[in-house]
DNA sequence: CTTTTATCCTATAGTTTTAGTAGATTAATT
DNA sequence: AATTAATCTACTAAAACTATAGGATAAAAG
């Protein structure tokens, strides 16, 4: 399942480019129009500037807004920080790969086999998909 | 993340698919080569078997065995019982269909349209491998 | 320089899901 | 009757998720 904060985030990403210009639009306008928690998205928009999404500015007049082009916003990166691994398990992870404690051999194993490619499939489509797509 | 349940459950087909014979396994059998948790795989076989994946046999001699050919075994059919609905969010999804509360129109919402895709790209792949395919 | 506005940041609480455990029961075989 | 192995219910510990509280910080307006 998505998590409620990947939802959020993209929703907010979203609002964020359909309103276009680079001005500041506050936390507050972007919860009510997109009926989440203030503080929740809060935190949200917090880790999306942290990881070089948005921009923001403080007082009156400030808020969060989009640091790039909506087109150069590569849906595989954004959830990457917000919802983690594309892949389901860590074994076929690209960017978080790990071991798993009681696959003996990840050649023979039939979990390995089938998550690969959905973790393939998975990525195609966030690759093909800049937030400009989701708008549009 | 796929679950522990989702993946102990595929890993135990796959054994039984190997096993070949229509020949009852028992749970400490596949527990043991497939390291995993006895008690929890007894859950796990037990949800497989109500829901037509697998036979069972008690008493001695007795164990699980798959009911049907592997190569009739459709990952789709294996993955809703086991980790339930493919789709990322209820608004996508075919078989558990449920309207967000948030979201006033899915045709305008950004994160639908993404998932939408996921769920396409993911269904693909569960439905061109059976579980012959994955222990080929 | 004070007030107002709005983000920044840490901590924490409530709920749900996950991953298992315990223990008694039932059915089949020997 | 004894043994074997699945069946079933209930429970628990830990982790993840979904927030919420409340003060700190920074920018702008008056």
């Amino acid at each position: 399942m998505l998590s409620k904060k990947t939802k959020y985030g993209l929703k907010a990403l979203a609002y964020l480019a359909t309103v276009g210009d680079k001005e500041p639009v506050q936390i507050a306008e972007i919860a009510k129009h997109e009926n989440i928690s203030q503080k929740f998205l809060e935190s949200i928009l917090l880790t999306l500037r942290r990881n070089g999404f948005l921009g923001s500015k403080k007082g009156k007049g400030g808020g969060y807004y989009l640091i790039k082009d909506p087109s150069e916003i590569l849906m595989t990166s954004v959830m990457r920080v917000l919802e983690g691994p594309i892949a389901m398990v860590p074994c076929v992870s690209l960017n978080f790969y790990e071991k798993c404690d009681d696959c003996p051999d990840e050649g023979e194993c039939s979990v390995h086999k089938l998550m690969l490619q959905v973790r393939d499939s998975a990525l195609e489509v966030y690759r093909n998909n800049t937030l400009a797509d989701l708008i549009s």
